[in-house]
DNA sequence: CCATCCATGTAAGGTGTTACATGATTCA
DNA sequence: TGAATCATGTAACACCTTACATGGATGG
């Protein structure tokens, strides 16, 4: 439902090939939605076919051949129509939680060595989001509207990372020993809500 | 790829029918990982077929009478096995956020309350889980390892609210005034990693 | 000329969402 | 009997994921 929207937008800040944004959408975009290749061709397609978007002029068009694509003005009202649709917030899914509360029930034993595989890899993407901001969001770039828009963006992926970090960390501290709880036979009753 | 082993710990805890387990997928189990009843269903024709689950016997089995099912050893085995496969960590989705990095480019005039929206949205569920939390989470039940991280399900969830409290306060300061940024024509370029 | 990228695409299958259909039970 | 609710399902579609296919450009 918002991918169309999210390519738009980044076709509005830099007219860009097929794989040049699945490259964007594996950074900046991609804080808060990701999307392959396969995706972002065919949306291409959708949004050339509604008028959203067009290729812009090559020397020679063929298979193969880079093809870049710019917004039109209709394409251009269309984001900004959706901008204003109210959208309810969507639970969030993780399977590393999920697994968390299957071994409370059936017990795990690589779980720890997964939590620190996770908790290394928010590590490292949190570092890598505090080094954009300082390189892309000094002070100077803190003052256009625009500009605060987008630092509030990358604020929220900061953030989240620290989330991760923050209960990764806290669930490897309870865990003391290195095999994790879960009941051998009986059925284990939980207290839910 | 998750959603039959969300189910499997469900009914390892209590069985249930299709009905129930939608409502538990609302609460506890879902902090994480929500479920239409359709999907739920679905999924649990196929855990029956797969020989981990059968329907409990039933007086008269009949369509619209309740069917509860329970896990089987051979569900139990797979649940098992399912915890200690590892898998990495899938980016988050926010379309509210994308929103914001659109309203960056094209402006918008209804996300100022939006986004108070959301925030009051998020406060609520934050202080859902807080209750949750003194409910059925008091001191003696922070002992035993099942609870434990039961308890630290639930503390994930209350910390991401809080995250998102945290960003949408922020974000609400951050925008002065109601009307939010954008170019009117010219295109503008951001700034990317 | 061969391997390796770069770049664009196709196909198939799985997952999730939305709308609708059916029967049983309860209560007025 | 009629409306509301509980409960189980079907169908169609949109979306995402994975694997593969094709062609052009580059460097050894």
């Amino acid at each position: 439902m918002s991918l169309p929207y999210a390519i738009l937008t980044a076709l509005l800040e830099k007219p860009s090939s097929g794989l040049e944004l699945t490259r964007r959408f594996d950074r900046s975009i991609g804080y808060f939605w990701s999307a392959t290749h396969q995706q972002i061709y065919r949306e291409l397609g959708k949004l050339e076919q509604a008028g959203y978007i067009r290729a812009l002029p090559a020397p020679v068009p063929a298979r193969g051949q880079k093809k870049e694509y710019e917004v039109l003005p209709a394409g251009r009202a269309e984001l900004a129509a959706w901008v204003d649709v109210p959208e309810d917030p969507k639970p969030m899914r993780s399977a590393l939680i999920l697994r968390m509360r299957a071994a409370a029930v059936v017990g795990g034993h690589g779980l720890r060595e997964e939590l620190e595989r996770h908790l290394a890899l928010h590590q490292r993407q949190l570092a890598e989001y505090l080094d954009i901001e300082v390189r892309d969001f000094p002070p100077a770039r803190r003052t256009s509207e625009p500009d605060r828009l987008r630092h509030l963006v990358l604020r929220g992926g900061i953030d989240l990372e620290r989330f991760w970090v923050h209960w990764l960390t806290d669930a490897l501290s309870e865990l003391g020993g290195d095999r994790i709880g879960g009941t051998p036979q009986p059925t284990d009753v939980g207290h839910e809500a």
